[in-house]
DNA sequence: CGCCAGATGGCAGATTGTGTCACATGGGCA
DNA sequence: TGCCCATGTGACACAATCTGCCATCTGGCG
């Protein structure tokens, strides 16, 4: 994590191709053979980085009662993950913008965001389950369906926040203005509601 | 593309790990150099596998005319391209399926896949853009409000396709039976009409 | 204290990835 | 025909990336 933000650091700094491994070891205090064993390779070394936020967003579903609505309890994640100020500082949005950025210009550094998105993903998979059994009696009738089911509806939700994200970070506004990350997301949330998009896309 | 093939085979047959770059290279009747000059690593040589599914998916979708409605050409383009023996011979769908399985075992190849659907997943955004302006006078009010939706909508719907493609790969439904890709990726975007899932995620 | 488990570092070496130049092919043009 | 150029390919050298193996350190525990 510290290794992370030190890498993070590096790449923001003098560029990804021009900071080697071995550089990042160095400023971060520790022997390049120790760098390799936390990271396979330099890009995967801001990976935590991509991931926390994820986690964060995932844990907060996780805390949720399962007596809450679904859409409730994913907007309400957002609200408590993505606003500025609420957890995480304003300044270090800035940091994941930049991040965002880098991945969208890189193409090892995009895998690398891309992993994190379907990382997280799994886990919110796993959440939702865990949300489901919570519920009812452990009777599990037919099981792969409703694995497939839960697998879409984490996709779709990964979905609202990273498109969010992407979004946010490809244009200029501020995260705490009115098109910040969770302004969008709650937006995607809200868009699923009337699905066939006959607004957007014409009908 | 031939190079590509002949990666996935050695992959299979001997595992990631103990193919080299030269080995692909060797086994394709090129040099060492000229591998590298068509893919960044040797993970990424299968990439092209992942990828001409994908666009043959969007290409489907770009191709339908702009006033049948959203949901319905995805719907078409999800049968005309997931389905085996439609296009694609059904002996490709058990490649498909190992490869899928492969990148769900090793992290190198899982990033060349989440890209994989990352990129499928920008270009089905331009084709939704141009969907979207095909049928209308060229006059964008708002411009970015619109691409952001946009954005979210083509990761619905290849997180549609996506989820059903993983769901099938991890069971052993034969992709012709009733539970293959092109039933899956249906029956997720019709679960999309119901969106508050109530009856899937505890309410 | 002695011991063990886990984390770390050093070193050697295979493998990967890239810069640079050379060579071949083929197509247009005087 | 002979020249030129663009493009694709190969060869070599070399920097950088990883990995296996072993030595060392550190903290807990009987």
């Amino acid at each position: 994590m510290e290794i992370a933000r030190v890498a993070a650091g590096l790449f923001v700094r003098q560029g990804l191709r021009a900071t080697r491994a071995e550089d990042i070891a160095q400023a971060a205090g520790i022997a390049p053979r120790t760098f390799y064993r936390y990271f396979a390779s330099k890009e995967e070394a801001i990976g935590p980085l991509y991931a926390t936020g994820a986690r964060r967003w995932v844990e907060a579903v996780r805390a949720a009662p399962a007596e809450v609505p679904l859409p409730r309890v994913l907007e309400d994640a957002v609200r408590h993950t993505l606003t500025p100020g609420v957890g995480v500082s304003t300044a270090s949005w800035d940091w994941v913008r930049t991040l965002i950025r880098l991945a969208e210009a890189n193409p090892a550094l995009r895998r690398v965001w891309a992993e994190a998105c379907q990382a997280s993903e799994r886990s919110l998979t796993q959440a939702l389950g865990e949300r489901l059994t919570a519920g009812r009696v452990p009777h599990d009738c037919d099981n792969v369906a409703t694995a497939a089911r839960l697998g879409f509806a984490a996709a779709v939700a990964s979905a609202a926040v990273r498109s969010a994200m992407e979004s946010w970070a490809a244009g200029d506004d501020p995260a705490d203005g009115p098109r910040g990350p969770a302004e969008l997301a709650l937006g995607n949330l809200a868009a699923l509601r009337d699905f066939p998009w006959g607004d957007v896309t014409g009908r």
